[in-house]
DNA sequence: CGATATTGTATGTAATGCTAACAATTAGAC
DNA sequence: GTCTAATTGTTAGCATTACATACAATATCG
């Protein structure tokens, strides 16, 4: 499915950086989004040849985590909305990596678990993320790194 | 276009952060996904009103900022690629925020503008976007946001 | 001049995030 | 216990973003 990407994309940025005086830059929801930009351009580099997205590893790894998960406390977890779920679910469950199976407790839920090959995708793309966030990381030290997760988990609670 | 937004997305989360030992929780690039996805949310209700999105924001006010900028290096600041640039200022120009001159120096070149309308509409969104910052900052002290500022643009470049 | 690079453009595809409406099931009020 | 309300999953549809790919027009450089 994904192809030959960051051919025509996001030519080397000849360092625009000027001397912009309190413009744009000073926002941080400027610079959250732009480092956001930067890392789901790596990741999905890093995944070209597993063909998943940030939010279908986030899934898989959270049903590993969390057997039997239903859909709702998934996308909460994510924060996405149950439609948005159902989309996502549905691509891993067409690839077989998941399989749906009614809650015997609440008939209202399905509960999620790995197949095979979604077990096996997932340790793959354990290596895979482990290379995205060396990327990430070896801008920062240690210190930084935790200081930074501890900034950033108070904006998304 | 924007309607009721909000109305079904992201119930209230219970807190489920829980003891998850060395799990997905101690990726960086998750949290930088996390913040980025709540800052949108906040971003785009406050942006109701007015039916703007974040790069188009952007767009405007990259505009105003360097008049006659063409395409290609509004792509590059914003991180874009020229189809996606070319959406952007398409529905921007729809509205009639923005309009393309043929450069007279260079005729490949679209040099932007931007019309009554979009001048307008950006000192709007900057009151918003004040507004927007307003609460991710609410969570931290100013050292804090610059330290964030600091080490998110070390990612982006 | 002629080859090559740059810039904008058009077209198509995939993924995400949402709205809105509906059915099945459960939980709570009485 | 029954009836109402809430939860959960589902479907369908729309807007935006992000990419590939291919093409035309223009500039640049040997």
């Amino acid at each position: 499915m994904i192809k030959d990407k960051f051919a025509d994309a996001i030519a080397p940025v000849g360092h625009t950086d000027e001397d912009d005086v309190g413009a744009i830059n000073d926002i941080l929801g400027f610079h959250i989004r732009l480092a956001h930009g930067a890392c789901l351009r790596h990741f999905t580099e890093t995944f070209t040849d597993l063909d998943l997205t940030q939010k279908q590893v986030s899934v898989l790894w959270l049903v590993d985590d969390h057997p039997g998960i239903a859909q709702t406390d998934l996308a909460q977890r994510l924060r996405m909305d149950r439609a948005t779920t159902m989309a996502i679910i549905n691509r891993l469950q067409a690839k077989h990596f998941l399989r749906r199976d009614r809650s015997p407790k609440d008939g209202r839920k399905q509960a999620l678990f790995l197949e095979p090959g979604g077990i096996e995708m997932l340790a793959r793309a354990k290596t895979a993320i482990g290379e995205h966030e060396a990327w990430v990381k070896s801008r920062f030290t240690d210190k930084e790194v935790r200081q930074l997760i501890e900034l950033l988990s108070r904006i998304h609670e």
